[in-house]
DNA sequence: GTAAAAATGAATAACAGTACCTATTTTTAA
DNA sequence: TTAAAAATAGGTACTGTTATTCATTTTTAC
């Protein structure tokens, strides 16, 4: 099964599939409510998904998908090279990455990799190459990822003092200790970081 | 001639276009600088390019190659979808323009509409959703670029003076000034659209 | 039911940006 | 070569954030 909601990637995605495995019968659908339809009836081995697809993304899908199926074996693919989203993908029973703009050979490498039951990543060094926000951001509290959200608007701490009517001084608490949790120091580092990384909270 | 650096994006392409125009021949490169070499020998009068390729983005490669054939059309592919974006690029000579994103009729209604000699957009309401923010960018000075720049990455005033060697002052007169250009107002707007827009300077 | 965690609120000092001015020197273009 | 534009620099008052430390109340979990 392959479900990615760009039609002409997912065209070329089944051309390509269809060259390399002869023998595989490919379903291919443009969203994730449609494949969730089809999913019991055609019954594959393989779930090949894209990572950033409307209403349900592919990791909730690949979710859905491994409680009717157990033994599914599903291959994420995303054009996001950003660590942080690796690795919370990973996390959650992924057995593949590829990023789409890797070669071909890639993805039937990872399909390889994941039918002999390994997890394939297309390039494990990623993961190496910053701190682990993630692990950090799951830390904050409600009202700090809350707080965090606001700030990310650009609104000053009066502005969300207001909103949330509470007192200047708790959200200026708030801040400091995000900062201190997100190891943030300087002055608006925690504005930038926020404007920055505001999809992953 | 079709150019995007992503090999199962272009394989898609060729695979649709070639069931669209069947009597076309196309040649297919993943990268502008193979494109390049190529261009004169293949001759084409169409060219399908990806805007966001390394080294040589499309809207450049586009002008390298209407400075080599005049009557070259060119439709640009893209995933984003921002106003800013599409306005600048219209503004250089492209006859098309269409969303990798996009329904695969839309492509063919480009190519049509482009070797008609009409200018093609996917959706040109997409033009009226927002102000101009390209034209007021386009009346920054360079320096006050320049400080923009240092601005997106977060640094104060007294960093930015020191590593241009100039005054704290002037540096604080070029925020100013660039606000007043951006009609920005209030605290840290300007460093929270310097975030946001760092890509467009 | 109690201990830990979270949320609330405050005082203070230092640092940074905003929003106005004015003014001089340097560069650019007609 | 001269007028306009750009870059430079300073003054001042204000608003907002950072970084501490301390303290109370509320919520959560065992």
């Amino acid at each position: 099964m392959v479900v990615d909601d760009h039609p002409i990637f997912l065209k070329g995605l089944v051309e390509i599939l269809q060259d390399e495995l002869k023998t595989a019968t490919i379903f291919a659908y443009t969203s994730s409510v449609e494949a969730l339809k089809n999913f019991t009836i055609i019954n594959p081995d393989i779930a090949i998904l894209d990572l950033d697809m409307p209403v349900i993304n592919g990791i909730k899908l690949s979710e859905n998908l491994k409680v009717i199926k157990l033994t599914l074996k599903v291959i994420i693919l995303t054009m996001h090279k950003e660590p942080d989203i690796i690795r919370s993908v990973i996390a959650k029973g992924i057995d593949g990455f590829v990023f789409k703009d890797d070669a071909v050979n890639e993805l039937t490498n990872a399909i390889k990799n994941v039918l002999a039951n390994n997890i394939y990543l297309s390039d494990p060094s990623i993961l190496n190459q910053t701190e682990d926000k993630n692990e950090i951001l799951a830390t904050l509290t409600k009202t700090e990822c809350l707080v965090l959200k606001h700030i990310a608007q650009n609104k000053t701490s009066k502005q969300i003092a207001d909103t949330l009517f509470v007192s200047i001084k708790t959200i200026e608490n708030h801040r400091n200790n995000i900062s201190k949790k997100l190891q943030l120091t300087g002055s608006n580092s925690l504005l930038t970081f926020a404007v920055k990384n505001s999809r992953f909270f």
